[in-house]
DNA sequence: CTGGTAAAGTCAACAAGACTGACGTAAATT
DNA sequence: AATTTACGTCAGTCTTGTTGACTTTACCAG
């Protein structure tokens, strides 16, 4: 890591950003293989993973917010809504307050699949954190979240947050 | 599996780990946006940029290396291959060493293109950077590291590392 | 030199998951 | 009462992945 430029720079090198933008595409690929392959036992695919992933974490969310998490449209999601709720893996109860909404729960078993597929995924995350050390950790969330779009951001704020 | 078991574990609490799942799966969403828009105007899609991309990186890489990097099938490879050479924007020539190979190289238009879709691409990861901080991106790129499989670490760090 | 293996290309069929456009229903809002 | 919103659905298309089978060409080892 030399630098010609100064120390302020040295990060910013046009190599240095497409060892970044490698990075993310070589792990994205193995953030999502675990639960790629426990789905595929399932017959399921990664869309029916992020619907799950995110009535897990917002239960009685709508359609509608979903939609704007997961950046889809409603005929897309509504493919998979419609496979879960046949399968008793996701409930859809007409809204309390507004009769037009649905509220989207996971079931029993769809709380067992989402449990089976995030202890995958995050064993995989708790391994690297562990080898990579807090700080570094750190780092990782912060550049992850500057990197997303302004609207994205607001649904990744929204959701709940640890402690 | 919930973490109360001291300073160093810390930032290892399923909470945790779910948010930077969650981060992953938006900051991809971004780390794509910019190429996806571009790359419509020419028809093209997410695999002629990953293919155009590694041929950039590695100029007279084999078809099979590719196929190693990209971990798809030859079949689905090669339809994105062809539409490139046919719309010259890739080269393929015979090997030199083996003949059996072919050696990919971006003509100069494939050139402009990857420019193109590159300068978008490591805009958004400069501001990042910019926004966070170079320890920042240190953790960023270790974490990044540590979750890739290993063969896909190895292809990683296969590729020409800035200086 | 011959038989086996390897690299690449191709054909065909299929599936997931995204898209557009159009349409319907029920409920809320104006 | 009219309009808008939330949801669901039908139908068709596209990209990108998959399997499986087959060919051509070239390398290599016995």
């Amino acid at each position: 890591m030399d630098d010609r430029r100064g120390p302020h720079l040295l990060f910013l090198t046009d190599e240095q950003l497409k060892k970044g933008i490698e990075a993310m595409f070589f792990a994205y690929k193995g953030f999502t293989a675990d639960p790629d392959r426990i789905l595929e036992q399932y017959g399921y695919g990664r869309a029916h993973h992020r619907a799950i992933h995110f009535i897990h974490r917002s239960p009685g969310t709508t359609v509608n917010n979903l939609l704007g998490i997961l950046g889809v449209t409603k005929q897309s999601l509504n493919r998979v809504l419609r496979t879960l709720v046949e399968d008793g893996l996701v409930q859809s109860r007409v809204g309390t307050r507004d009769k037009r909404e649905r509220n989207l729960t996971l079931t029993e078993r769809g709380q067992a699949l989402e449990a089976e597929l995030s202890d995958a995924q995050r064993a995989r995350m708790r391994a690297a954190y562990r080898e990579v050390g807090p700080e570094a950790v750190d780092g990782f969330r912060k550049v992850l979240e500057a990197m997303m779009d302004p609207d994205m951001r607001r649904h990744f704020n929204a959701l709940k947050d640890p402690e």
